[in-house]
DNA sequence: GATAAACTTCCATTGCATGAAACTTTGAAA
DNA sequence: TTTCAAAGTTTCATGCAATGGAAGTTTATC
């Protein structure tokens, strides 16, 4: 008998502790050592080690010279052929790119996600604000622009869903109460856009537009301004545009 | 005792078919049914529905509502940790915005992995010509232009050891002779990019230049045109102008 | 050069993975 | 609707691969 597994009480697979370990990496972990992992998996040593050195071997981590674990390529390769990266984030990629030229703004792509706003891709610049999203990363549905978006087009089963859930207020003007967060998602699917002010970093503000095919919301573009230059209505008549080029571009990929 | 095992010979460990069932996910493959992984690699159905479904729960995979299953959200998310991503392709994607807005050529940057080019980013419009380059892709070291700079940039003792491997040759223009590539090489470093015309699809040609970091080849910075329109020296000066402002960049983010 | 910390290897033990077979669901054709 | 085959799922006895404590080895630090 294993007087360790009998403590934790957890049998745990190998490929779950594998999947643990790779978890392991994340915003504020892109190196980490050994000992690193083995105490935020709470794995033996020796176990741990042999897992990551199959992972290291299948090219899914990789070994620096500073000896620290970093996610391979391997890894990141077959990443990329998630639909997420394979056929949103590559057709609307060239539209993005022109949207950063034209505002030199902050310009994020983002899909709903396990009930947050999942970034899949993110321009910034010198010119445009600090902000906290980063691609692969997520937040909350109700304190973004892109966010906000998403679940206002979802289903109203979806959205109640949602409101039951404890919301977090990171900022003083974030809305979590749930009737007025209901009457921003309506106005949010009347207006075609929604607008965020200092509800996620002060100073910043979002305006965000649904990307629609077969009349669901399967994405949202935003873009993050300065308070003082938010400019709604060329920012909305911008976002507008992109958005429809993206479906299209989503149309043609998939024929 | 297991006949079946016994017979293949190879008593694959877990977690490495799991990895090779991820690794079925490929450009030609971006969905498959689970008879279709068990023949991809082999396992037999059961240990295949099994393995599957462990990746399923940790979201490495999911399953769409057409049966197939597809490269997970969580995967993603934690290859966006990767290096490459989180550096690189950060780092690089608004100047590389800026290089496709005044070209309207496919752009792509790539860096050396495993003796081949990996393709870290693409950006194409419906004016660049067609490419067979692809994010998260591998091409060639020595026909394309990315590849060719990637390549010269090594170790001599790695350039040897890259020609005595049987090189490829996907066009009649392609140069696969030792002597000629090294000769080519040679030219690379002593200009500071790459040319190649019709090596790896027909019509169409290519320039590339380094991004050096302490003095190292990092990555590389390529443009894809039409042969018509291969204006060297105009081309070679925007990508020169882009290489430099993305190292830049690179020492910026590791400060 | 000594000491600690991080990492790696070893190996007896056993519990988890195994895969053939039986069973269920799905989708398309009759 | 019924029928059928293909696709997918569950089961379970078996034994091998994973386990993790302990003992070695390397690396970093003072």
């Amino acid at each position: 008998m294993s007087p360790a597994r009998a403590q934790t009480g957890a049998p745990t697979a190998l490929l779950e502790r594998a999947m643990e370990i790779l978890g392991c990496f994340d915003p504020t972990h892109h190196d980490l050592t050994l000992t690193e992992i083995a105490e935020l998996t709470k794995l033996p040593m020796s176990t741990c080690h042999r897992i990551v050195a199959t992972l290291v071997d299948g090219g899914f981590l990789s070994r620096g010279s500073d000896r620290k674990f970093r996610v391979g390529t391997r890894l990141w390769t077959i990443a990329q052929h998630a639909p997420l990266s394979d056929r949103l984030r590559e057709s609307a990629l060239p539209t993005l790119a022109r949207l950063y030229e034209e505002t030199g703004e902050n310009i994020t792509l983002a899909v709903l996600d396990r009930g947050q706003a999942l970034y899949v891709d993110r321009l910034v610049g010198e010119r445009s604000v600090p902000t906290i999203s980063r691609a692969g990363g997520h937040l909350p549905l109700h304190t973004t622009g892109v966010g906000k978006v998403l679940l206002a087009y979802q289903s109203s089963a979806a959205i109640e869903r949602y409101l039951t859930t404890p919301l977090v207020k990171p900022m003083p003007q974030s809305i979590v109460e749930p009737d007025a967060l209901r009457a921003e998602l309506a106005e949010v699917r009347a207006r075609g856009y929604a607008i965020t002010r200092q509800e996620m970093t002060a100073g910043s503000g979002s305006i965000a537009v649904p990307i629609m095919r077969n009349g669901k919301c399967v994405a949202a573009v935003g873009v993050i301004v300065h308070l003082a230059r938010l400019d709604t209505n060329r920012l909305v008549a911008t976002l507008t545009q992109a958005a429809a080029s993206i479906s299209k571009e989503l149309d043609e990929g998939s024929r």
